[in-house]
RNA sequence: GGUCCCGUAGCCAAGUGGCUAAGGCAAUGGACUGCAACUCCGUGAUCGCCGGUUCGAAUCCGGCCGGGACCUCCA
């Protein structure tokens, strides 16, 4: 399997750490807000990642943190006149929703900054003896200058950094480029640490969880392209000067979503929730997965509606399928091997294997729909529909989608073979009357 | 000001040097059908423009036009 190593900016082959296993870390996100379908790009993107490993049968330890502790949360929480871990807990509740809707698993790890205090402490205090690190006045601050390398990730050089006209002053820092690793606070939650009380700065909470959760090193670091610089950029930076590697073996990042060809972002306006979405989350999901996951998406409504349409006809196969199959009772059987769907098959594994072309992935899925109504309509035996049915099964596993069927009881099979009946009879009144019998029983 | 990325049919999109440029949506013609729905078959591209490299370019190089991102919190 070929993954496209963002740090290296080449696709490598995937060697796993540990054999049979994958450890990967994603940035979740800061609890302030809802979050928009941009930000739901991540969380569906690598919960595909995931889900394909383990269908690979890897064991996947999958972490994603909640950052509790920033000045948005602060901010917030003053306006709304409530503490800050009431606005937390709110949105961490909300973000679990939504990770549920768009159908991305949720019993991953997810360690909160608030629980990790001391271990950024830690983080931070081993960076001060190692003397990347400075103190001023209640403040701590990371020593960029000397890290070797600095800038490799997002593909920039210190000297274009610092010309950077939009760099902002502070006086405090040796250098515009050093960042904060903790902030002396008078105002909002404060933590108290060696340097006095305050809260420590975005960059660390990662980098000291993952020391902490997979002892230095993960396989696959993920998160948006849009926090290669300074985010990533400088949790490389510390673990470099600590640990002497850059964290992990496979840095991914997810392109951004853009709105009529501008960047969605908090911001800016043109926002739209996860959870104000009216559509099918299937349709929504196959949407944000019909791109190569580096390109960025332009979401738009007419793209979008397609995909859903996308998911009605297959949705509708599959329904189709099954109730065949459990009219003749046969779901229970053995399924066949049929060459085209095994090559359908071996399509989708190629595709996922080159850097988890999701793109191709839908494409095979989409071949395997048109071949199943071929087959359908062409009375296939049941062997080969039920293997159709089993691939459908596999895709949906590894993409995310969620489809619903049952098993008719008798009676409802009664109706079925009656309603079948009455029109080879031709008795349509009776058969317009069963088949809205069946239809208010959603199994046509 | 600095650093990058992208431009494939109305829409989404694969393809990154080599057979007739995948696939889907929409549109349209046909087939199937008791009706309706579904489904199937068919129909569309001088790959932003200009020049270069090459036996050969959507793919590599240069210029131009257009769009976007980052350098500040941002998935």
């Amino acid at each position: 399997m070929k993954i496209y190593n963002s740090y290296t900016n080449q696709l490598e082959e995937f060697q796993p750490i540990n054999k049979g296993v994958v450890n990967m870390y994603i940035c979740g996100p800061t609890v302030y807000n809802y979050i928009h379908i941009g930000n739901a790009r991540p969380v569906i993107f690598f919960d595909t990642v995931r889900r394909y490993f383990e269908h690979l049968d890897y064991k996947v330890n999958f972490v994603s943190n909640f950052t509790d502790v920033d000045d948005k949360i602060i901010t917030k929480a003053i306006q709304d006149e409530v503490d800050e871990q009431e606005i937390s807990e709110k949105f961490i509740a909300a973000f679990l929703a939504d990770v549920e809707r768009v159908n991305s698993k949720t019993d991953y790890n997810k360690p909160k900054v608030t629980n990790y205090m001391s271990n950024i402490i830690n983080y931070i205090e081993k960076l001060v003896e190692k003397e990347f690190a400075y103190v001023v006045n209640g403040d701590v601050y990371f020593r960029v200058q000397n890290v070797k390398d600095y800038g490799k990730l997002s593909n920039r050089n210190i000297d274009d950094l610092i010309s950077g006209s939009r760099i902002e002053i502070n006086e405090k820092k040796e250098n515009p480029l050093d960042f904060t690793l903790w902030k002396k606070t008078d105002v909002g939650i404060k933590f108290d640490s060696p340097w006095g009380e305050g809260r420590p700065g975005w960059h660390t909470e990662c980098v000291a969880m993952i020391d902490d959760i997979f002892g230095g090193q993960v396989d696959i670091h993920g998160g948006g392209s849009g926090l290669k610089f300074p985010h990533h950029e400088n949790e490389i930076a510390q673990s470099l000067v600590l640990n002497n590697h850059t964290i992990a073996k496979y840095w991914m990042h997810n392109g951004l979503l853009n709105i009529d060809n501008k960047k969605m972002s908090k911001s800016e306006g043109a926002v739209i929730l996860v959870k104000d979405l009216d559509v099918d989350y299937n349709g929504f999901r196959l949407f944000m997965l019909s791109a190569q996951y580096r390109s960025p998406i332009n979401f738009n409504d007419e793209a979008l509606k397609s995909y859903v349409s996308e998911w009605e006809k297959i949705s509708r196969i599959y329904a189709s399928i099954h109730l065949k199959l459990d009219l003749e009772n046969k779901l229970d059987d053995a399924k066949t091997v049929h060459p085209v769907l095994l090559e359908i098959y071996k399509e989708f594994l190629e595709a996922m294997n080159n850097d988890f072309n999701t793109a191709n992935a839908v494409t095979a899925l989409q071949k395997l729909l048109k071949l199943s109504n071929q087959l359908l309509r062409g009375n296939s035996d049941s062997g080969i529909l039920l293997s159709a049915l089993k691939l459908f099964d596999v895709f949906f596993d590894v993409l995310g989608l969620k489809i619903e069927t049952k098993r008719l009881d008798s009676e409802e099979k009664e109706i079925y073979s009656s309603w079948v009946q009455a029109r080879k009879n031709k008795d349509f009144d009776k058969a317009d009357e069963l088949r809205k019998t069946l239809s208010e029983k959603g199994i046509i």
